[in-house]
DNA sequence: TATAAATATGAAACCAGTTTCACATAAGAA
DNA sequence: TTCTTATGTGAAACTGGTTTCATATTTATA
């Protein structure tokens, strides 16, 4: 592998003139540059990242947190974060938190260590309090996930008006009496307290009561799915439609309800929350929320890149719009 | 950010000591390392990775190059190599190759530009011939993927077997009619010649005629699935059975099928491939052939760790065992 | 025309580590 | 007791870039 100081000397020229090249300085003669570029060519030259790394601050790798990788959700952003930042020539580096606090703070200190120049995080599992010190050493962008800190830059979904639609939606095919699944149900801030408040509002605007025996807290995956339904199999007073914070879990619901004779949506109406592609397959088909997850991903990337370019730029919050998709499970 | 001179100082030893303890090298007195450690820990120190990159060859990062994350089989491939390699202290860089011969190249490039210590491949897009001249920069292992070469480290499935038991299976049923998609008909190599083999072994022995028009070629997705039985509906002649390359063709087959009123699996069976979980969700719940996903990544990574203890190891190819996990839909 | 500002280049310092070389001391062998 | 050999440490060179500083040459302005 040839280094710097072969094309210098290939091209007749100094390290620093090289460099300058490489770099896109001003005060270059087109002359020498062309010399320059000539050289690399020539040599099969490419800088070599941990050097550029050590001295300056250019890693061109972002950090990106998930809290699993395997839920589709979140390979989806991934894949789109992944092609937003390759088109501006950035590396991805993908970390799973396994919702473990000490986990998160571990990949934060790739930031310290300049191993990424920002972190766009999926997923909070810290006390902001905890994880904004790091932030002193390079952009955090929060993606899907939000904080009540107006300097921190924010892509989102306005989860209070997704929830509410949502639950709008079963009051108007007449539902009185809608379960609710939610990951924490006193959440302080962020997402689950937003849709924590679309549910209400939606409630209180037709007069429902909330049933807290109806509210299930703490689900995420398929098989939390499947134990709300044997939960509700328990109750004398049974929901007869069910909103759930996502689509795996409207699955695993939707599976372990028809496996009791449940009918779907006759019986209980099953709403999702993502719109995965497994939402269509379901039978019936899931009527869920789609979020639109590529926005998702480029926004919180042009944002990162806003603070690349411009240390001291203004922190926004941007709001993405969401879409209700009726199918047949409701 | 202390740097290593820093701890030298505070420890009252010169950088060199410092970066022995770092790297346990022997010869060094108790009482100094001690010294230093107790340094470390004082300063809150952290080794600059891009510096010991630079002089080194320690990158701690390993490469995962994959077709598409979105697709599930290799987002739990992916997290099952993570968290091996986390296990090991060993980051891991994922790259999506969307099927690109150019975007593989780029991504081994950071082999030679030393961004990476090693390489997991789980699919390749440029023939083998190119690929290998990179694998002087790092060792490169293929899983899930092989090539015809003894001196690639291996891991993968044993296709042909998984495929040969998948159609025995539809045999034993009754069927004689078997529809069978699949990446690539005439591969020279690879996987997807295995199934092929597997296929047409088993059909052999049961003296059954291959129908080319039942055979399905370049489908990967959910959407190629319902092509398929779109394609199926046009022909006067139908197969009774459909062996599908992935749970997402199998998914997507069955979601059209159903659309058309064909009753699975009385007019057709339907034969997946992966296990992946929405496999029992779906209605009727697939059979499909499971594959050993995690021990697949971990066995990349052990393979991976062997190099780079040993730069001169034997190359392995380890072949992991399938099973036929028997649901509804055949 | 004198002076300031813009353009253009190279030498050397710098980033934060690792490794080589030189040298000192202690232990074991002749 | 002398000569190897093993053990332990530091100064300095080195990795491959970027950036500062010095300096030379143009070009613009007063």
């Amino acid at each position: 592998m040839p280094n710097i100081s072969d094309v210098a000397k290939h091209a007749g020229l100094s390290k620093a003139t090289v460099s300058r090249v490489i770099n896109n300085h001003p005060y270059i003669s087109k002359e020498k540059r062309e010399l320059v570029q000539q050289a690399m060519k020539e040599l099969g030259y490419h800088p070599n990242p941990s050097a550029r790394r050590l001295r300056g601050h250019l890693t061109s790798t972002i950090g990106v947190i998930v809290p699993r990788i395997v839920n589709p959700f979140f390979a989806y952003l991934v894949n789109a974060i992944e092609q937003a930042a390759y088109a501006n020539e950035y590396q991805v580096l993908i970390f799973q938190s396994d919702e473990s606090r000490e986990k998160e703070i571990s990949f934060l200190n790739l930031l310290k260590t300049k191993q990424v120049d920002g972190v766009i995080m999926t997923s909070i599992e810290n006390d902001w309090h905890d994880i904004k010190p790091y932030s002193a050493y390079g952009p955090i962008v929060c993606c899907n996930e939000y904080v009540q800190d107006p300097l921190v830059p924010t892509v989102k979904l306005n989860q209070t008006e997704g929830a509410y639609a949502g639950v709008k939606h079963l009051i108007e095919r007449g539902h009185k009496k809608i379960g609710y699944s939610t990951g924490a149900l006193f959440a302080g801030e962020g997402r689950d307290k937003d849709r924590n408040d679309g549910y209400q509002k939606a409630l209180k605007e037709a007069d429902l009561d909330l049933n807290p025996s109806w509210i299930f807290v703490n689900k995420h995956t398929i098989d939390d799915g499947k134990q709300i339904i044997r939960q509700m199999m328990n109750m004398n007073d049974r929901p007869t439609a069910l909103f759930s914070g996502s689509d795996e879990i409207a699955a695993g619901a939707m599976s372990e309800a028809k496996a009791h004779g449940i009918r779907i949506p006759e019986d209980l109406a099953i709403l999702g929350f993502d719109d995965q592609p497994i939402a269509e397959l379901l039978d019936p088909p899931l009527t869920t929320i789609r979020q639109p997850i590529d926005d998702l991903g480029e926004k919180s990337v042009e944002q990162l890149l806003r603070f690349f370019k411009d240390k001291s730029a203004q922190s926004e919050c941007v709001d993405l719009p969401f879409e209700l998709i009726v199918r047949k499970s409701t």
